[in-house]
DNA sequence: CTATTTTTAGAGTATATACTCTAAAATGTC
DNA sequence: GACATTTTAGAGTATATACTCTAAAAATAG
């Protein structure tokens, strides 16, 4: 493997694991076991290696948020969608931690991704057409699917964050991992049943069961509120 | 006005304008035309300003967040609401930027968030609760009222970040504003109107009417895709 | 008016960060 | 094996940041 690869797969790692903000090109190169000058000599600076790593999760993304064109969609595939983004979101989960430091100190990255979100919302809307198609999905007007794409968007985006915002330092058994924010599932899922056809709402919500969480925070007791 | 107070505000000001990230405490000690020993000695650390803008933050937050105790409560509140939680969030958007960092560096402000959090969904929970109370709401299980109140608090808290993040820095015209950030009702009413009674579901359009947008990014040709 | 406390200025410090520069080592080529 | 190119090490730099220290000014109290 390339070094310039290395070094991407190691400022992911490090990025993720204590955020971008408190890793510096000189942690990275300690990290890898290699020279500063070494790290600059393959990139120019931090922010190329961000836009590499961001171009890795755009790839990424890209290549999973379409309709299968070789048959009809399915229920299930919703599922299929949902576990994919949030493996992405989990594998690249720095990017959102501060996203708009890291657009605004690189304006290319936020030509990119602003059309790369743009580029998702057109994806999940052409998945809600195919449902609608499927008869998975109501029909609905183009105003209401947007508007069902962005509010998705929102809460699979977010789903994380919430959960590491709330989540207690002190308590390692509540500490993030990639299982728990699958339940993100669950939220999506109470969102999109309503638009659902009766005859398939049976099986949403069976679906949706497995993703089923004991409450928002189970080990906090809540103060009395007036 | 004492000298502390100024600083929370001028801090919260510039942290609002330039991100918390590239406000350092002698930045905001120049703004303010005093020096950084001065500065050093209201407050302990930048930390400790921050805590102090949050508690402010909070202490609105709770003031607004309440079911009307002395009449049955109606769906022009749910507006209010949102109006309300809107002005919050914009006037002090710099805490949602980067929240987790703002978390990882504080013990206390990560304890304190997590409850104010968990009281701003028990307040959500309970609102939702009085409009089933008052035939807004349809009834539902206490479960669904949690997966709601969670759903609408990530798209409402993170409406104002996915603004800032797909508009171009090239474009003022597009410029995250007071005003802009409102569309998020929109969307917050998209979500809901499914749930209430048939005979409130007029009304509740009528007023999501008003808070319309066009499309997502009006200025943006999207390239096509597979 | 004097004494005490509170508030302020401003120079200074230790540390970190992103990044540069030069020369040596490694690698590839004929 | 000689030569050219690529890759690497590592010391060094300019700048910024959070924060300290001391002493003077301002406010307050008796």
């Amino acid at each position: 493997m390339k070094t310039k690869d290395k070094i991407v797969l190691s400022s992911l790692e490090l990025f993720n694991e204590k955020g971008e903000r408190n890793v510096s090109t000189n942690h990275i190169a300690a990290h890898m076991g290699m020279s500063p000058g070494n790290l600059y000599y393959h990139f120019r600076n931090k922010s190329d290696i961000i836009y590499e790593i961001f171009k890795n999760y755009e790839l990424m993304v890209d290549s999973y948020l379409h309709v299968p064109s070789d048959r009809a969609i399915h229920i299930h595939d919703l599922i299929s969608y949902l576990d994919a983004v949030f493996n992405g979101l989990w594998a690249y989960r720095f990017i959102h931690q501060d996203l708009e430091h890291l657009l605004s100190s690189d304006e290319r990255l936020r030509e990119d991704y602003r059309h790369f979100t743009l580029r998702c919302l057109d994806g999940i809307q052409r998945i809600i057409l195919a449902m609608e198609g499927s008869q998975i999905y109501r029909p609905m007007e183009e105003q209401q699917r947007k508007s069902k794409a962005l509010n998705t968007w929102l809460i699979v985006t977010n789903w994380m964050t919430y959960l590491k915002s709330i989540h207690a330092s002190d308590n390692p058994e509540e500490a993030l991992s990639r299982k728990s924010i699958k339940h993100g599932i669950y939220l999506v899922l109470d969102y999109v049943i309503p638009y659902l056809f009766e005859e398939k709402r049976a099986l949403a919500l069976e679906l949706q069961e497995k993703y089923r969480f004991d409450g928002i925070a189970p080990k906090l007791e809540l103060s009395e509120m007036g």
